[in-house]
RNA sequence: GUGGGCGUAGCUCAGCUGGUUAGAGCGCCAGGUUGUGGCCCUGGAGGUCGAGGGUUCAAAUCCCUUCGCUCACCCCA
């Protein structure tokens, strides 16, 4: 029989990884509704025609990363590939634009792509995002900014790139996909192959060519900036200068363009170069379009979204993430089979009151047991052999220094609060 | 979807141009103490050499196919 592993592109969060999840979670929960956000919980699949209108028919992820299928119904499911649409139809059909002006909506959960996995991408991947839906001036689009700054500083990364650019309205945005279309038709063969196609599906692409000989001639053609409409230009300069206001460094990226359609305006990306190829760790921007296009009223809006998987590679790379101790505070060893009860019932009283309980194994020798409790890391071995039970006692053993006591069982539950309070002062001067 | 690299013990890897029973370190189990962990010593268990086929007297080693992992392109968090 062939072993049955994980799909490509997936994998098994293990118990000790687990733990830097829930704390990470914990972060982006606090730092959120800090912030005013309220946490919204859409379903995993959606309709597939909701990611078709949202974020764009000609996509690469609607095109060729969507993992749909047909149900029993014959409706045509997709499990989501972002987080924005979703949310969107939700504030829609919740009707959420007739409570507040402003709706900040933030979620976290797993998200579906079926690409080429590679360093920092897998197939089912983990994002965390915002969405600020309501307020079309560009205070809003700065303090989504830095609010996914301010969330990268409180987990300890301070030294992250926000790149920053506008793509323009829909109108100017048009104005220069025309002009850029016109320049590059000349030197149109010269281009990579990939940029020759995105010549005509979507020119905004080739500005981030990574190709060199593209990059040369992309250098020669006037930037978006040029095009941008007065409005959108003054937009863009209050956001740059609110994020100078606040003190958040941020690069000026022309050539920063984003994947999905619905972007508008301010897009930006924030970076932590040392990972590879995929190095963004949050990407996002203005979407003033995307809640009419999904059905709703003409509502603007803006959001970022980050992954958890980039995150935490980064804490990890950065060595923010230490370990996360999950000790037992007691072990205990019941020396032959006839205590086991005796032990087994001493674990439930010990567990009831709260404590972090393991039970070795009666069956070994206490050499064994003791090994196992000291690589368990517990603080303390509590040994229930037939010396001290005949007097009804146990014998407390401090595993750092070895020290230990004999106690009746009523002594030892009275001092236990005591030994823990000892305990933790201990653990946190070691830090 | 395309291209590169890699698949040998639970983990990290060694195994030269094909040559007996495939090795090391760590980990695991047991013993060295009749009831005492960490250090040390001794012993033990554990491998269809990713899978299938081919060449050969002989394949972990060479060839083909396939699967998986990984990195990159595309794209994106």
């Amino acid at each position: 029989m062939t072993l049955i592993t994980v799909p490509r592109g997936t994998y098994d969060i293990m118990p000790k990884q687990a733990l830097a999840w829930q704390w990470l979670e914990k972060k982006i929960r606090q730092v959120f509704l800090s912030y005013g956000y309220g946490e919204i919980r859409t379903p995993i699949f959606e309709h597939t025609e909701l990611f078709q209108r949202g974020i764009g028919a000609t996509t690469d992820i609607v095109e060729k990363e969507m993992y749909t299928f047909t149900d029993k119904g014959g409706r045509s499911i997709t499990l989501r590939p972002e987080g924005t649409a979703p949310v969107v139809r939700a504030y829609i059909e919740h009707k959420l634009y007739g409570q507040t002006p402003v709706t900040k909506l933030f979620y976290i959960g797993p998200m579906f792509r079926q690409e080429r996995p590679q360093a920092g991408r897998f197939r089912q991947f983990h994002q965390f995002g915002v969405e600020m839906i309501g307020d079309a001036s560009p205070v809003a689009d700065a303090e989504v900014i830095l609010l996914a700054h301010d969330l990268y500083h409180q987990l300890g990364l301070t030294d992250l790139e926000i790149h920053l650019n506008s793509v323009g309205c829909p109108h100017c945005r048009q104005e220069y996909k025309t002009a850029l279309t016109a320049a590059l038709k000349a030197a149109a063969a010269k281009l990579c192959t990939t940029c020759q196609l995105r010549l005509d599906r979507n020119p905004l692409r080739l500005l981030d060519c990574k190709n060199a000989s593209c990059q040369e001639i992309i250098s020669q053609v006037p930037p978006i900036q040029n095009y941008h409409c007065a409005d959108c230009r003054h937009h863009f300069d209050q956001v740059v200068a609110l994020l100078a206001e606040v003190d958040v460094k941020y690069k000026l990226s022309p050539k920063l363009v984003r994947g999905l359609d619905y972007y508008s305006r301010t897009v930006f990306e924030i970076i932590n170069n040392e990972l590879g190829a995929q190095n963004a760790l949050c990407g996002g921007g203005r979407y003033d379009g995307l809640v009419e296009e999904c059905g709703g009223p003409s509502v603007p809006g803006v959001g970022f979204a980050s992954g958890i998987e980039r995150v935490l590679t980064t804490l990890e790379q950065k060595g923010i993430l230490a370990d996360f101790p999950n000790h037992p505070q007691f072990y205990l060893l019941p020396l032959g089979e006839e205590l086991t009860t005796i032990a087994f019932s001493l674990a439930t009283q010990l567990r009831r009151a709260g404590y972090i309980v393991e039970l070795g194994n009666g069956a070994k020798s206490l050499k064994s047991q003791l090994k196992t409790a000291h690589k368990s890391g517990a603080a303390f071995a509590v040994i229930i052999g037939e010396d001290e039970w005949q007097a009804r006692e146990v014998t407390l053993k401090t595993m750092a220094d070895g020290n230990q006591k004999r106690y009746s069982v009523d002594d030892l539950l009275a001092q236990l609060p005591q030994l823990v309070i000892a305990l933790e002062k201990s653990a946190s001067k070691e830090e």
